[in-house]
DNA sequence: TCTGGGGTCCTAGGACCC
DNA sequence: TCTGGGGTCCTAGGACCC
C-alpha cells in the first residue's frame, strides 16, 4: 500500500521572520499581504487574539455573532487590537520567504527518494516501502533536522493517500501529537474517531461552496464523507468529491507529482499603493507587470501567444464608480520578447481605458504558452528574431546580477512610480542581499 | 487613509460538423 | 406538412488550493 507524508511549515511567513529575530518567539507576530493590505500569516500567539474578534450580526439579526479569525482580516481593522497586544507586524518579504522555501524543500528531499514540492511551504514525500521503520520517529527526525537547519517549526502527517496525509498534518499541528501523526499504524476505529472531529470544510479540496452543499445532505465531518454512499455522491457531486471519499478510505487516487511542469499561464497583478487616474500611469504599471511576467516566461523556457490585460476600480468603494474590464490580444507568432509583449499591453490599455474612474488594481496574463524549443516558424508571420533572444538573455543576466530593473524598458520609468506598493514594515532580505545580512552584536 | 496574489482543474454551454 | 441527434472542440466562469 502506498504511504504518503506531508511536511508543512507552521505559519511559514511568520516563522521565517521569527527565525531571524528569535526574541519574537513569545510575542504575537503577523505578516501582511502586498500593500500591507490584510493579514496572510500569524503565529499561534497572534491567532490567540481571535477570541477578541466577533463577526457582526447578519442584517436580519437572526444569526448569532460568531468568533472569527484574524487571518485575512484587513490590517486597518485590527491594527489597534494588534498594537494593544504588542504584536510585531511585518510587510511581506517574498525574497526572504522564497529563499527559505528552497532551503526547506532541499532538507525535506533528503528523507525520501521521491518528493513533490506542493507549495511554498509544503512537500509530499513518498514513503512507500518505509513501513518497517517507525514512521513517527522518522517524522520527528525530519522536524528536528529542519528546526536545527533553518529554525522553522514543521508538522508531519502520514497516511495511505495524499488526502489522509494532509488530514494527519492538520491534526498533528493541533496539539496532542508533538507535531507528527502517522495514521498508517492506527486501527480503523481509532482513525474514525479522529475523522469524526474534523469538520468537512477542513478536508483537502472542500471549500466554502462544497461544504455548504455537503452539509445540506447531512455530511458534516470527514468521517461522514468517508462513510457516505459513493453512488449517491457521484450522482450529486463532481468527480472530486468521489475522489476525496475514496482517498479517505485509504485508496490513493492522487499520485505524487514529481516533475515541475511549466506553468500554463503566467499572471502578474497588483493593487496600487495609490489609485491611478491617468492613462500614462496605468500604462506604466502594466508595462512593468508585463516585464516581470515575461521574465518568468523566459525563466521556464516558454513563449506565449496570448496577452490579456485587465483593470478594476476599488470593489470596496462602489460609490467612486465601478468599472472592470479585460482585453485579450493574440500575437501572430508566440514570443518571449518583453518589447513585443509590452506593445500588446499598450494596445490593451488603450482599449480598456475609460476616463473618470479611479483604478485600483490591474494585471497582465500571459497564456497559450508553449515551449520555445519546440517553436515553429510561421509562413505568414515575421521570422523569429535571433537578436531578440540575445537581447532578452543579456537583460535577464544583468538584472539577475545587478538587481531587478537594472535594465528595463524606458516606458517602465522605474524612478517615478506613483502607484508603487505600500510596505511600511519590511524586514531585511537576510539571505539574498549582501547589504542586508543579519548583524550580531 | 488603509481590504493580496498566483495558480489549476472541472463543467456547462455554445459553435460547429456530419 | 413534417425540421434530428450525436459528437468534438473551445471558452468563460466557478471552485478550489496555498
Amino acid at each position: 500500500m502506498a504511504i504518503f507524508a506531508l511536511i508543512d511549515a507552521n505559519s511559514f511567513y511568520a516563522s521565517c521572520e521569527i527565525a531571524f529575530q528569535p526574541g519574537l518567539v513569545n510575542r504575537p507576530v503577523v505578516v501582511l499581504s502586498n500593500n500591507d493590505g490584510c493579514i496572510v500569516a500569524a503565529n499561534a500567539h497572534a491567532k490567540a487574539l481571535n477570541r477578541y474578534l466577533t463577526k457582526p450580526l447578519g442584517s436580519g439579526g437572526y444569526r448569532a455573532a460568531q468568533p472569527t479569525s484574524i487571518m485575512f482580516q484587513p490590517y486597518f481593522k485590527v491594527e489597534r487590537l494588534l498594537k494593544a497586544h504588542k504584536t510585531k507586524v511585518f510587510s511581506s518579504n517574498y525574497e526572504l520567504y522564497a529563499d527559505m522555501s528552497q532551503r526547506l524543500h532541499t532538507l525535506i528531499g533528503q528523507f525520501a527518494p521521491k518528493q513533490e514540492i506542493y507549495s511554498i511551504d509544503e512537500s509530499f514525500l513518498d514513503l512507500t516501502g518505509f513501513e518497517k521503520h517507525n514512521l513517527t520517529d522518522y517524522g520527528q527526525q525530519i522536524r528536528q533536522t529542519i528546526l536545527r537547519g533553518l529554525g522553522l517549526p514543521v508538522a508531519v502527517g502520514i497516511g495511505h493517500s495524499k488526502t489522509l496525509a494532509k488530514l494527519a498534518n492538520h491534526l498533528a499541528k493541533k496539539g496532542d501529537f508533538s507535531g507528527v501523526l502517522d495514521l498508517t499504524v492506527l486501527s480503523e476505529p481509532a482513525i474514525n474517531l479522529l475523522l469524526k472531529n474534523v469538520a468537512i470544510g477542513d478536508v483537502w479540496g472542500i471549500g466554502k461552496q462544497l461544504r455548504q452543499q455537503l452539509q445540506a445532505v447531512g455530511i458534516h465531518t470527514a468521517l461522514d464523507l468517508k462513510l457516505a454512499d459513493p453512488h449517491k455522491l457521484s450522482k450529486r457531486f463532481s468527480v472530486n468529491i468521489l475522489r476525496s471519499h475514496l482517498e479517505l478510505n485509504h485508496q490513493a487516487c492522487l499520485q505524487l507529482d514529481e516533475v515541475d511542469e511549466p506553468k500554463q499561464q503566467i499572471l502578474r497583478s497588483r493593487s496600487f499603493g495609490q489609485a491611478i487616474s491617468e492613462r500614462h500611469d496605468l500604462r506604466q504599471a502594466l508595462v512593468n507587470f508585463a516585464s516581470r511576467a515575461a521574465e518568468k516566461l523566459r525563466a521556464q523556457g516558454s513563449v506565449c501567444q496570448a496577452v490579456t490585460v485587465f483593470c478594476t476600480t476599488n470593489p470596496f468603494k462602489p460609490e467612486q464608480g465601478a468599472y472592470r474590464n479585460s482585453c485579450s490580444l493574440r500575437l501572430a507568432l508566440a514570443t518571449d520578447d518583453t518589447r513585443l509583449i509590452a506593445e500588446q499591453v499598450k494596445i490593451g490599455v488603450d482599449k480598456l481605458w475609460r476616463e473618470d474612474f479611479l483604478y485600483h488594481k490591474a494585471g497582465v496574463i500571459l497564456s497559450e504558452l508553449s515551449q520555445k524549443s519546440q517553436q515553429q516558424n510561421d509562413l505568414f508571420a515575421p521570422a523569429l528574431n535571433e537578436k531578440s533572444a540575445q537581447l532578452m538573455a543579456v537583460m535577464d543576466q544583468i538584472n539577475q546580477k545587478m538587481g531587478k530593473h537594472s535594465l528595463h524598458l524606458a516606458s517602465q520609468d522605474h524612478a517615478n512610480q506613483r502607484w508603487a506598493m505600500r510596505q511600511n514594515h519590511h524586514s531585511p532580505r537576510y539571505t539574498t542581499n549582501w547589504q542586508e545580512l543579519l548583524t550580531v552584536s
